[in-house]
Parts: C-alpha cells; structure tokens; sequence
RNA sequence: GGGCCCGUGGCGGAAUGGUAGACGCUGCGGACUUAAAAUCCGUUGAUCUUUCGAUCGUGGGGGUUCAAGUCCCCCCGGGCCCA
C-alpha cells in the first residue's frame, strides 16, 4: 500500500521547490511586523561540525515558526571568513589563503543546504571579499575622523623564533604555540578602538537586554569591571633619607610623587609595600644602574601580557632601595619594588601591597619577608598566615581612625579624607580596555594607513578604497607576508606625494563579525555599510536582532564588540540602533561518548563499534568533541544516512538547547523512526480522508477528545517554542501523533476530524522537519506550500476539557482520583472525594478540620 | 575567596507551590514471520502485596505550607565566570 519513505530523493526535492519559488527571500515589507533570526556565523574551516547543525537547527525552528506566525522572516548566513586557520593551511599545505576559504565557503555552503534551512541565500556574505571589507575600511576612517580610532604603544606577545605577534591563545605556558619557544613582551605601534568612552553606556544598555541569559550579562558586566576606588599621591624618599626627585631644576626641591589607584583603600593602613609597573614612567629613573635590574627586566618580558599567565607566574619584584611615606601615616615609610604581576594597562601601574588582604600581594610579601598586617577582623576566623582575606565583611582594625568601620563604610571615609587633606579623590574605573585592532597577520582587512616621513600617518584616500590584499603572496619567511611582499606597502604620500608605506597590519577579525548583522539588511549596497532606510527597517532605534543564536564562548568578546561597534556606528550617523542583539540564546555544546583501545589509544565511535570484543576496550565519559580525543561526529554521515529531518528531529529533542547535548546512536535512530512513523502514518491515512476538515455537528466522544488534543496541542507547542524549549515542543508533537495512530474512524465526521489532526500535526513539525512536513502537506492533497502556509490557530473553545480527573489527597497523601467537570462547585468535589472507598478508609474515625479544593487541579482533605 | 547555574528511574529528560517521572531511549513479555529485520501491542522507580492497595522515593539535613522536585536556611557534589 504505501511505498518506504525515500527520505533522500523527497528532501532534496523540497529543497529545489523552494529553491525555485525563492520561498526564503525577503524584503522590506512595512504592512508585516519584521522578524530578524540571526545565528552567529560560521568560520569556512571546511566541513560543517554538529555545533552547526544544532546552532542553525535551532534558528531554523525559530524562523519557519515565527514566519508561519506572519512575520516578515530574515534569517540570513555568510562566513566568517577571514583567519589564522588559512594562514595556518597556506604553511602547511602551500594553499592560498584565498583559494583555501573561498573553496571551503563552496563545500559548507553546499552542506549546510542539505540542512534545508529557511535561509535567503541572496544575501550571503563573505567577509574576505573587497565588496565587504572595503566598509570597513571607510567606516575606520570615519572612526578616525571622529576620535573612536587611535594609536598608540602597546604590549604584545612576541615569539622570537616566528618573528611575530601571537594572540593570547597561541600562548601556550608561556610559550609559542608552534616554536615552543617562550613569549617575550613587546612593544610595538598598534591601533585601537577607544570602546573605553562607551563603558558606562555599554553598561547601561545591559538593563535593558532582557532577553539576554542573566550570565551573560553579569559576564559582560564583570568584563567591563567598574569600580569605584581612591586615587591618591605617595611621595617618594631616596636611600639617603633625602627626598626624591625627577623634577626639573626649577622645581628641585619638591617631592616626587606616585599617583596610585585602589578600589580597597579601606586596606589602607595594611600597606607594607609599593609595586610599579617595569614600563612605569619613574621606573627608569628609580632604577637606573641599579645591578640585575636589565635582568630582571627581561624576566618580565619573558611573561607574556595574558593576566592568567601573570597570575599563575610566581610573584617577583626588584628592591629599588627607594622607599614611600603612607600619605596618612606621616613618617611611616615602605619600600618601593619593581613586580611582575603590575602591568601599566591597569590602573595606574602602581599598587600599594596589602598582603593580609589581595592574594597576590601575600604571595609577593611571603617571598620578600613582608609584614601582613590584616586591618579587617573577619567574621569567621580566617588565618592570615595561610593567605588574603579578600572578603568586604568585617569589622576594620589596626588603622587609626578607620578602625570599627565595616569594609565599606571604611572605603568613604579613607576617600573622604583623602579629598580633605587634598591627597587625592574618589573616581571610578573600569577594568575595560580599549580594544586593540592591529593583527601583524595577512588574512585580514588592510587597514587603511600610510606612513609618510614628513606627514606621519595618513589615511587613505576614499577614491583609493578599498586597499585590497595582494594576491602574489609567500609564506615561506616566518612573520607577515605583507610586510615582505616587494611591492605592496610602497606607495605615495596622498598629502605630499613623497614616498610612503603602507600599513601591513589587518584588522582583527572580530572586527568584520562586530557589524555583519547590519551588512545582510542590505549586502549588495556598494556605496555604504548599509542603507539607512533598510537599516532601520531591520534594525531600528529601539530594536534589534529579535533571536540571535550561538555558543556561550561569544559570550563577552564577540558580543561586547558587536555592542560597542553598533554605537561606535551611531555615532558617526550610520544606522540608529542602540542594541544590535534584543534577543539570546546560548546553546549547549554537544558531547559524545569517548572510547579507547586495548592499548589506551584514543578510537573513534566507529571504530568502537567494529571492535570484536569490545571488553577490551574502554568507554570515557561523554565529552566536547574534539578530533585529539576522536569522538566526533561527522554531522554529513548522519544526513546522508539518516536525512536532514531525522538529524533536526533528534538534535532538538533529547535535551533542553540551553544544555549540553550527548550524540548517541540510539537517538539519531530514534529520530529517523519517528521520520518514517509519520510519512507511514499520513501516506496510509490521507487517501481514506474527506476533502474537508470542516468540523460538523454530533461528533463522536473520541472524535471529540481528538480535537480538543489537537488545539490544545497548537496552543502548548506554540508556549514551548516562544520559551526555546523545543524539546517539550517535540515531546508534544509525539504525544498528538500517538493519538492520531490510536484514533479508529467510524464515520465520516470522524474522519473529519482526523484530517483537522493530521493538518495540525504537520503544520507543526513543520519548523523542526520542513522536508517531511512539506511532503506530508502534499500527500494531503495540498497544491499550495506548506512553507508559505500559516500557523494553526487553536480554537478557544477546544481548549477546555468537559471533564477532568484530579487527586484526592487525605493530609497531603494521595488516596484517590475523581473526575468532575474542571470549573464543578466544591460541594460536588467533597461529595465525591468523600465518596471514595479510599478517602473513606483514610478519614474514618477522624474529623475533617479543612477542605481544600482548587478546582480542575487538587482536592486535600485534612483531616485528625 | 566571591558570584551564577545545576543535581529527578538503567539513560536523556517532563512537571504556573497542586496526581513526580510527560515524551523518548534501553530492557523485558507478546503479535506478525519458515526465520530474522522492520512494524505493532503490552510492560518498565524501589520494596512489600494474590488482588485492592501500602510504604519509601527528586544529592544530604532542617524549615515554611493544607500541600515542596519547585520557596527559605545549612551542608555535600559538579560546572561556568570573576578574583
């Protein structure tokens, strides 16, 4: 009777139909409220991994939903597409950067098509393309213009064997990732982005996000770390009892001073020393010919700029032999010492050491035989000799007339006094730093800059953009092949026609994901990042992405940057949203079991599952896949062997999106049972079924029941997708097509009312297995698409049961059930509690103190 | 050290303070089949009980409530972020 589902043969025809009628592509449409579902794009690397297929998975059910719903749907993809990795290939393989992306986008391009999303594909982007690249290029003129752009020194991570810069993560214990050889600091001229002028804003608007995961925001908010604190002046006194000074002639005689930061200066009186930066402006002078000093310079260079690095490394400092007066201990002096965990980047590059109370400083004091003085007596007994006691709760001690303050009261009046005394004032900080744009890389966007002798830096000239990257390029000299091409950098002054270079350093690539979601509102415009007219459609003042969608390693970065930039763009009069992202969501990643073999190697699943005795071998927890430990999945196997639908179905319905999911066998082919129940289900029924899905008179108890289910089940999977918990939505699905197969037909009204069961079910799953559902329409005898079909809509009067069974509890304890009509008085529902044989036996020989009845939910008797 | 999240059957997981374990996976029993696969039906928290049913049960301990997986306090274990 029916034929076997021919899952591949039916998805792929699907997909060309819409293909065809071009069923995703938008435009602005101001009569529809707009929809915009985003899902952080993807890297080329080559092949599609599961965290794809469930990030895309999970925006694809949000925009056939909300697109069914009646929204006007955009839900864009491009690539994310320039990188180290390509570079990384170019080494390796001796590919172009170029030709190794553009023929990676080629290949997940394909694959991802095989997901049958609901993308408009016209409006792909590629980051490495000119045509995208070249607006960033303007937009960082205009940055320049406006103040947002600037250079200036900065720290790197320089690996000595490469000849070149390594970002963070490439820092591996301190050493190059791939010479091994240890990082050393270095200063070099970089360009920034002063996102520090919109701390207080970037804050702010996190209130206001409250579509966001709370840890999210608490993240960024911790990111950006503000902090109220004391600024305040030391002076500074010379060995020989003198005082210091690095003043001019004219003004000898006058103390030196150090201006320090703190955010506890109710620790004031625990001080029993004074850090600086290496690159601290006085250092030098403090430390000029002093022996071991160069040394130990270079020990700090050896360090790296990462703060987990400088907080894993052992704290060592450099005795100036210089000392400080306390500026509210008149006499008191501590010595001066040069450490390594003080960077110049954060706060004033001064500390003062309080050892019984910042960890790192009772490290440093145990090292140097230090005095730890705790000033705040805490509350639990805390040792002080083991380490700080950082906690702001107790009661403040051993500081003068600070003491019996608690911590905080303690922090105004030292700031109070400070003011009084005109040492210092109270300010605010952020642990914010401006974000460094320059990447010593040539798969990048060129920034556009020349370098003149007479004129410094000069921007290039708009009719001159984009500067494109050159296509002749080597990788075999270790550093950046732009700054080795021949040819590339030189070029002409724009303002004084001499010879000049080029800028060889590219933009960092968070740069081009910090605006792409204004990019594909209009991706073909060439002459600016976006039209406003379309921006403001999309992404209007007071409203941005509605469902943004990706991996909770974005969390701070990607995300603050994104922020930053959509105001940094506002700014400079480019669009008028305030917020890019109104809605998150932050998926889970997905694990897989981990296995090896007899000989403790590392065996991929397949293997596992090949192995004769498998006794021999071990099973690891499920973990992150990852290729070292061999427990990936290939997400293209299971579409090829399973089909797109059933990898969705599965993908969404074992776990909660928001959790990790664990990749098991069982449940992939789970999902593709239930692809191929449902096709057997609809191509069996739908030739017994009437035209018509009219609801009629006089229908039978069970057709009845059927059609309550089925509008209450468009009403309940409708609250699970607007809460992001497809699984619940899935588990519904279930539910309606078990009783769909149970339902036995008797009559023609019957039958009616299994074809209204049947088009509901299939509208429903619809977002999570488009391909099935389309065909599914079809074999019901649809000649219009599913695709451009609306949502069901549940009808109220469905929605209440007639009857209704709830519990009778006796004290709290379940003893029975009755069935009453959901709204019946509580007269009816103590007559019938009490009428059961088990209530009865509960309550015998004792008084009903209390009744509690809360109709279609519980009935408790209480009774003594 | 601080902040946030999590802990429910053999497993993944459901449960506006109101019948804990929906839905699924696995297991077990059965139907169909020469046989198997596929499919369908039944069953599947533990203990006791012939049945009806009873007792226990959401990491542990206390509390609030007629009623607690859910709210509050303490503890244990795991994860993430910040120090």
């Amino acid at each position: 009777m029916s034929e076997k589902y021919n899952i591949k043969e039916t998805e792929e025809k699907w997909r060309k139909v819409w293909d065809e009628q071009a069923s995703f592509a938008v435009t602005e449409d101001p009569n529809k409220p707009k929809y915009y579902v985003l899902e952080m794009f993807p890297y080329p690397s080559g092949r599609i991994h599961v965290g794809h297929v469930r990030n895309y998975t999970l925006g694809d059910v949000v925009a056939r939903y909300k697109k069914a719903k009646g929204f006007n749907v955009m839900h864009p993809m491009g690539w994310d597409a320039f990188g180290l990795p390509a570079e990384n290939a170019a080494i390796e393989r001796g590919l172009h950067p170029g030709k190794w992306t553009r023929e990676n986008i080629a290949a997940m391009r394909d694959q991802l098509k095989t997901m049958g999303l609901s993308i408009d594909w016209s409006r792909e982007i590629a980051t490495c393309e000119p045509e995208y690249y070249r607006h960033e290029q303007k937009m960082f003129l205009k940055f320049l213009e406006k103040g947002i752009a600037y250079r200036k020194e900065s720290l790197v991570n320089w690996d000595p064997v490469d000849h070149t810069v390594l970002a963070n993560e490439q820092v591996i214990d301190g050493c190059g990732w791939r010479t091994g050889a240890p990082v050393e600091r270095r200063k070099l001229n970089q360009w920034f982005l002063k996102i520090t002028d919109y701390a207080e804003d970037l804050l702010d608007g996190l209130k206001t996000l409250d579509r966001w995961p709370e840890k999210v925001r608490i993240m960024q908010e911790n990111w950006i770390g503000k902090s109220k604190g004391l600024q305040f002046r030391w002076d500074i006194i010379s060995p020989d009892g003198s005082r210091f000074s690095n003043c001019s002639e004219a003004e000898a005689g006058k103390a030196a001073t150090i201006e320090v930061y703190t955010t506890r200066p109710d620790t004031l009186f625990g001080a029993s020393f004074m850090a600086l930066a290496v690159d601290h402006p006085i250092t030098q002078k403090l430390c000029e010919n002093k022996d071991g000093f160069e040394e130990f310079k270079k020990q700090c260079s050896a360090l790296g700029t990462s703060e987990a690095a400088i907080e894993k490394a052992e704290k060592l400092g450099f005795d100036t032999g210089y000392k400080v007066t306390h500026p509210m201990l008149p006499g008191k002096e501590f010595p001066i010492y040069i450490a390594n965990f003080v960077l110049m980047d954060y706060g004033a590059g001064a500390i003062f050491g309080v050892p019984a109370h910042d960890q790192r400083d009772f490290e440093f004091a145990q090292k140097y035989n230090l005095q730890i003085l705790p000033v705040i007596s805490s509350p639990d007994d805390h040792d002080y000799t083991k380490e700080a006691y950082m906690t702001r709760e107790g009661t403040i001690i051993n500081s003068e007339w600070l003491n019996g303050l608690s911590p905080n009261e303690a922090i105004n009046a030292a700031i109070k006094r400070a003011e009084e005394i005109n040492n210092g004032f109270g300010t605010t900080q952020y642990r914010l730093r401006d974000w460094g744009i320059s990447r010593q890389r040539y798969w990048g966007c060129p920034i556009p800059i020349i370098y003149c002798d007479a004129c410094g830096p000069v921007p290039v000239p708009e009719n001159q953009l984009p500067v494109t990257l050159p296509e002749d390029v080597s990788f075999d000299k270790p550093g950046n092949p732009l700054a080795h091409h021949p040819t590339w950098k030189h070029t002409t002054c724009p303002k004084c026609g001499e010879k000049a270079t080029r800028e060889t350093d590219t933009f960092d690539t968070f740069f081009e994901s910090s605006w792409y979601q204004f990019r594909y509102c209009d991706p073909h415009n060439d002459k600016e990042p976006v039209a406003k007219d379309k921006a403001n459609y999309w992404l209007p003042e007071g409203g941005g992405v509605e469902q943004y969608i990706g991996g909770i390693e974005h969390a701070v970065l990607h995300l603050l940057y994104a922020r930053f930039f959509t105001r940094a763009m506002k700014t400079c009069g480019y669009v008028d949203c305030a917020e890019p992202f109104e809605g998150l969501f932050t998926q889970g990643m997905v694990t897989h079991e981990t296995y090896k073999d007899a000989n403790g190697k590392w065996i991929t699943p397949a293997e596992y599952e090949a192995l004769a005795d498998k006794s021999t071998a071990t099973v690891g927890p499920s973990i992150k896949m990852s290729k070292s430990k061999k427990n990936v999945i290939d997400p293209q196997d299971i579409i090829d062997t399973y089909g797109a639908d059933a990898a969705r179905l599965f993908i969404l319905s074992d776990s909660p999106p928001e959790r990790d999911l664990e990749w098991t066998e069982s449940g992939i082919e789970g999902a593709w049972k239930f692809v191929n129940k449902l096709h057997r289900l609809i191509s069996e029924t739908a030739p017994t079924l009437p035209e018509t899905a009219t609801p009629t008179q006089n229908i039978s108890e069970k057709a009845a029941d059927l059609r309550r289910l089925s509008h209450k089940t468009i009403q309940s999977v409708e609250k699970s997708l607007e809460a992001f918990a497809m699984n619940k939505a899935v588990a519904l699905i279930r539910e309606l097509a078990n009783a769909v197969t149970a339902f036995q037909p008797q009559s023609e009204s019957d039958k009616q009312a299994l074809r209204e069961a049947l088009e509901t079910l299939v509208k429903l799953f619809n977002p999570m297995m488009p391909h099935l559902a389309e065909e599914c329409w079809s074999m019901l005898g649809h000649d219009t698409l599913l695709t451009q079909t609306s949502w069901p809509q549940a009808d109220e009067s469905l929605l209440k049961d007639e009857s209704i069974t709830i519990g009778v509890q006796v004290n709290g304890k379940m003893r029975a059930q009755i069935t009453l009509a959901p709204d019946a008085p509580e007269e009816e529902a103590k007559s019938a509690a009490l009428a059961e044989d088990n209530v009865k036996k509960f309550v015998e020989g004792k008084q009903i103190r209390k009744f509690i009845y809360v109709p279609g939910k519980i009935v408790n008797v209480v009774a003594a």
